[in-house]
DNA sequence: TCTGGGGTCCTAGGACCC
DNA sequence: TCTGGGGTCCTAGGACCC
């Protein structure tokens, strides 16, 4: 918490549901809905008259019809967001070096790191006032709330009290004052389920918060979440603005409208969507050692499973190799929802040539490396090659002494799986060098 | 036919090493 | 032979945010 409100949170009002009325003349005035508009979509967004009808964010879009069954239903114009999010953002860094945005729509300010000095309300309303209507006019009357205050917490707080197009500071000083009354959710952290255990507490309001002890809170929450929840219900928040945040995962997932039965179209769809995260990694220079998998079954209960490579990779077969083994060990014959495929454990660079002289994938009569016997105990499924007397194929699976081989080319599609104990010395293998992405 | 998509952070248990 | 810590890495799941 600093001395001085210098901490800006700017939030652009109804975000894509504003971009869509600006473009369009005709959604002016009228009920707008922005999100998946298929039979298992959600609103991402709506204007404000959506929500006279009470159409919130994360309803289904099937709930948002029968509230509102006049609005435009929009499935969203992400380049256009896109690109009014690149203007307000160009127009923060030149009022401050320190701006963090949190997603298209939202950013923190670090007023102190810009060359503001006064910071009396005065002021600092002329500058918000100021700023607000720059990025009006910078992006064709899009309008802006602004909270500013002493922490991240208290500006963010402040921007959601006079919703849209407002302005509020926080004084400092006041910080508690207006807190206490509010309830436990305006702290970041507190969600649905956090607020129920805080409600079977008799803890409603933050007042109620602050009137126990971090002992409490640490034993009921966890050490992190408690520690934290007793710091901010006293408005203690002193996290600083951070300019750069690197990514740590990337990911594409996707619901299917119907429910996914047939185990060919699942490995199908894991692959596409494996060569999404492929094309995001290389486009931004990425690589990543730990590939996983989502699985969202029939009745909503979700899985993960993961597996992580001994160097990183951006390659669309590793990847979506290691999905479709990663998916193999699962159950879905129920059917399936949602599938999706991530690459997190990022490093800026690719290890492009682990063994030195393996470039190429080798001819089929090629002199096959012994394997190094540290391999012998660690096989990467999807990525390790096995000559056997069958001919060449994948590891498919591996564990408890077994490995299973998949003899699958490229030019023959799908073969037979064998399994084979991981110390029979007809298994040759060498690290997969990559040579579809060479 | 309730319940998106892209992320971050935390926890807990097990393996493994010193 | 038994009993330990601590630290790190990995996996699975859950809560949360916009």
């Amino acid at each position: 918490m600093r001395q001085e409100a210098s901490v800006l949170h700017l939030d652009l009002d109804a975000f894509y549901a504003s971009v869509e009325q600006r473009d369009k003349p005709s959604l002016r005035g009228k009920p707008v809905i922005v999100g998946g508009t298929g039979g298992r979509g959600v609103v991402a967004t709506c204007s404000y008259e959506a929500r006279a009808f009470g159409v919130r964010s994360a309803m289904s879009t099937r709930e948002a019809r029968a509230r509102c069954p006049h609005a435009a239903f929009l499935g969203g114009r992400f380049a256009a967001y896109g690109e009014a999010s690149r203007i307000v953002m160009a127009l923060l860094r030149e009022v401050s070096p320190l701006v963090e945005p949190l997603s298209l729509d939202e950013a923190f300010v670090d007023l102190a790191a810009g060359g503001l000095t006064d910071f009396g309300v005065d002021a600092l309303t002329a500058f918000a006032e100021d700023l607000r209507a720059r990025v009006a006019e910078a992006t064709g009357g899009l309008t802006a709330s602004v909270g500013i205050g002493t922490s991240k917490f208290m500006a963010k707080v402040a921007s959601d009290l006079q919703k849209p197009d407002g302005l509020v500071i926080v004084e400092p000083g006041r910080e508690q004052q207006l807190l206490r009354p509010m309830a436990v959710k305006v702290i970041p952290g507190v969600g649905p389920a956090t607020a129920e255990r805080l409600r079977r507490a008799g803890i409603h309001t933050v007042a109620d918060l602050e009137q126990r002890s971090e002992e409490e809170l640490v034993i009921e929450l966890g050490q992190s979440h408690g520690h934290s929840l007793w710091r901010l219900a006293r408005a203690l928040d002193d996290r600083p603005v951070i300019a750069e945040r690197e990514a740590k995962s990337v990911s594409v997932e996707g619901t299917y409208e119907e429910d996914l039965t047939d185990p060919r179209v699942m490995e199908a769809l894991l692959t596409r969507q494996a060569g999404n995260v492929a094309a995001r990694l290389a486009r931004h220079g990425l690589s990543g050692r730990t590939i996983s998998i989502k699985v969202r079954l029939h009745d909503f209960t979700t899985l993960s499973r993961s597996t992580t490579l001994p160097s990183p990779t951006d390659s669309a077969t590793t990847i979506a190799r290691l999905a479709r083994t990663l998916l193999a060990d699962l159950d879905t014959s129920g059917g399936v929802r949602l599938l999706g495929v991530g690459v997190s454990g990022l490093a800026d660079w690719v290890q492009d040539d682990l063994f030195g002289a393996v470039a190429d994938a080798p001819a089929e009569d090629a002199e096959i490396p012994e394997v190094p016997s540290r391999m012998r105990a660690q096989w990467w499924p999807g990525q390790d090659v096995v000559h056997t007397a069958m001919g060449r194929g994948w590891v498919w699976g591996a564990g408890r002494g077994v490995v299973t081989v998949r003899f699958e080319t490229a030019e023959t599609g799908p073969g037979p799986v064998r399994s084979y104990r991981a110390d029979d010395p007809e298994l040759s293998a060498w690290q997969r060098p990559d040579p579809a992405e060479a």
